[in-house]
Formats: C-alpha cells, structure tokens, sequence
DNA sequence: ACTTTTAGACTGACCAGTCAGTTCAAAGAA
DNA sequence: TTCTTTGAACTGACTGGTCAGTCTAAAAGT
C-alpha cells in the first residue's frame, strides 16, 4: 500500500482538474485533459477515481473542508483574543477573500456548479454548502443574541447576503482589478457591513 | 426582414434553451433537446442562429438587455417620484430581486458563466456585464456626490458587492426557501444596505 | 413569389470508460 | 549486498456511444 504515492498522485489530479473545470466547465473538460495536464495517464484517473463525476466531487468536498475550516478557524481567532461576535463577522470577511485570493479556480468552479440543479453531484455540494453556511450563521446569531445586531435581522437571509458579498466582490476584484491590495477591499466590505455605507454619515 | 414569425421561433427557442442551459450548463444541453423542447426541428434552430454558441450568446444579450432595462427604469422611477439616490439603490435592490424571481433560470445560467475565462463568449459576457454595473455605479456615485453615502466608499466594488449580495441572497431565497415573500428578502437586504445590521443600534 | 419551417438521415470528430499489459518499490531470500 | 517476488500503481490503445452541424425535398405560412 504505497498511498503516500497515491496521495501524491490524486493531489495532481485534483489541482489539474480544478483549474481546467474553472476555465471551461466540467462537460467541456475532458479526462484527458486532466490527465496530460497532472502529467498522468488516463488510466491514473480511473485508478484513483471511480469516474470523472466522482472526481468532481471529491475535488468539491476536498475544497469546500478548507474553507469551512479557514472560517471557523478565522472567527474562533477573533473571539479568543478578545474580539466581538462582529470582529469575528469581519475576521470571517477577511479569511474568505484569502481563501478567494488564494484558490479562484476553486470559487469560480463552486458558484458556478452551486445553483444548478439536476445534476449529479447536487447532494454533495448542498451539504458541503451548510457547513459553510452553518460558520457564518452561528456567529450572527451570537451577535443578535449578545445585543451587537438588530435582533430584526433575519440571520439565514443575511449569512447568505454576506456570503454573496464577499464572493462577488472578491471575484470581481481577481477578474477586473488584481492589482489592489487585500486590504482595500477587505475595508470596502467591512464598511458595508458596519453600516458605514448607507448609514448615518460620520 | 425580420418577420413577426420569425421573432416568435426565437423567443421560444430562447426560452427552451435557458431552463436547459441553467439546469444542465451548457456543453451538456444539446441541440436536440432545445429543438424538441421549443416544439421546433433541428433545422429551424439552425435557420435562425449560425450555431448553437451563438445562439447561446444572443440569449446571453436579450436576459442582461431585460435587467439594465428593468435596473434603469428603477433608478429613474425612484427619482423621478421624489426619492434620494440611496432610494435609487433600494428600488434597484427590489427590481433585481423581480428580476431573478422571474427568471430564475436566466440567473443562474448568468452566474455560472460570468468568471469563466477562455470561453467563445467571454467578451460578450464583458460587456453586457458592464452595462449592467454601470447603472449601479452612477447612482451609487451619485448619492456620493450628493452628501448620501460616505465619500470614502470605493464605487466599482461597493457595486459588486450589492450586486452579489441581492444576486446570492435571491438564489437562495429561491432555491431554499421559495415559500418567503419578496417584501421579506427585500426588508432584509434594505436592512443591510441602510446600515441597520452592523451599525448603532436604534 | 418569397420566406420560414419540417423531418430526419448522415458524417466526422470527440470522449468517457475499459482492460491487458508494464513498471515500481518494498520486503524478504540467498 | 544482490536477487527475486509480490501486489499496488500506472499506462495508453481501443471501443462504443454521443452530438454539432449539414443537407435534402417538400410543405406551410405571409
């Protein structure tokens, strides 16, 4: 059982397939494609994964654990030194545009699979999606229930707002202006979510 | 000339390709089922655009034409009755989640193409794109100059993340909660444009 | 008269998945 | 050390099916 050398392999496999998806789609992308491009034979992907669909999903699960884990791991940060549920709000913004800066391929291949519906896969990315949703919902609700927020927000409607706000903004900003600094848009959206944009002004 | 009945063939070829396109994206829709589904032979569908990207592409022109139409008309409405250009920004919150509740399809098949690169209709895509965020960008810079929202806002990814924000929100109103009122999801997104979530407390 | 649509057979390219055969690396044998 | 064995890992030509796009002659619409 040499799974080290597997594990070497199927790692390959998923950063040629990640890519490759992202640019093109998941039916125009074929095995062969992800096989020359990992460097691999055909036969490789069959013998790591059971179909391309299956490695599809293990790419989406696979991807969607690192990010579950870089929120939660943002947020807990935030409390632990002493932050507000809100500061663990904005340290969650900011842990999201790194997981965005750092894999687009991965977020772009994401949004563009999450919302189809009849599709193979649906179940899995459904469920990976509420252990992402799950982070960000916990902590606003934290922030009602310690008084920090409005308790008229509705918390599941406003997770999936902030969520769309900082995918599209991140997005945007790899596709249209890569040259700015993380930090610049990571205050554009910590204004919007502090009310410093349509609220009352300063 | 295009004939009146020409027109029609068109609208229902486009309307058969964009559940199919959303549903099952588009190198795994053929062109055979947008025929059977538009109730059309093949042949028509080929009379009446030069291949099936383009026909693709034209749909892509027709939904945005809908929404700038829609967003605009909005805007102006608002204004035109009286409102601040931050009520501009509210009846553009609502007009879009009109939008996606009524084409839905359209929507999501927007979503998944949008960052893709290397694509036969990635510059079309530009550019409808940009018409669209155009008419966020102008009354957001408006209520700039206008004294309605802080001036340190960064206009082109403020618009990005509002329109991020109604477009994830709105699919998963639609997809997760379909039974919620659109004055429910509207309250809630007007909440976080107003700066009542993170801001003071009233 | 002229435009548009029909029905569907056909072609050539493309591609997911298979499988018989080859290579690798580790563990033991000499 | 050097040789042999073993099973896991990998290879790539091949198969069977699918699909965009073409083409026809005839019908229907305006």
């Amino acid at each position: 059982m040499n799974s080290a050398r597997r594990e070497a392999t199927r790692q390959k496999l998923y950063e040629a397939a990640v890519t490759l998806i992202a640019e093109q789609g998941f039916s125009s992308t074929t095995v062969d494609e992800i096989a020359e491009r990992a460097g691999v034979a055909k036969g490789t992907v069959y013998y790591n994964f059971a179909s391309k669909n299956d490695l599809f999903e293990e790419l989406l699960r696979h991807g969607v654990g690192l990010l579950t884990a870089s929120l939660r791991e943002a947020s807990e940060g935030a409390v632990a030194s002493g932050g507000s549920n809100v500061d663990a709000l904005d340290a969650m913004i900011r842990a999201g545009l790194e997981f965005i800066a750092r894999y687009p391929s991965f977020t772009q291949l994401y949004v563009a699979e999450l919302w189809r519906t009849n599709r193979a896969w649906q179940s899995t990315l459904m469920m990976v999606r509420q252990e992402a949703v799950a982070v960000v919902e916990k902590v606003l609700g934290a922030a009602v229930d310690a008084g920090e927020l409005s308790d008229e927000i509705d918390v599941p409607l406003t997770a999936s707002a902030l969520f769309g706000m900082v995918l599209v903004a991140a997005l945007d900003w790899q596709a249209f202006q890569p040259a700015r600094s993380i930090d610049d848009v990571h205050a554009a959206l910590s204004r919007l979510l502090q009310g410093r944009v349509g609220g009352p002004r300063v």
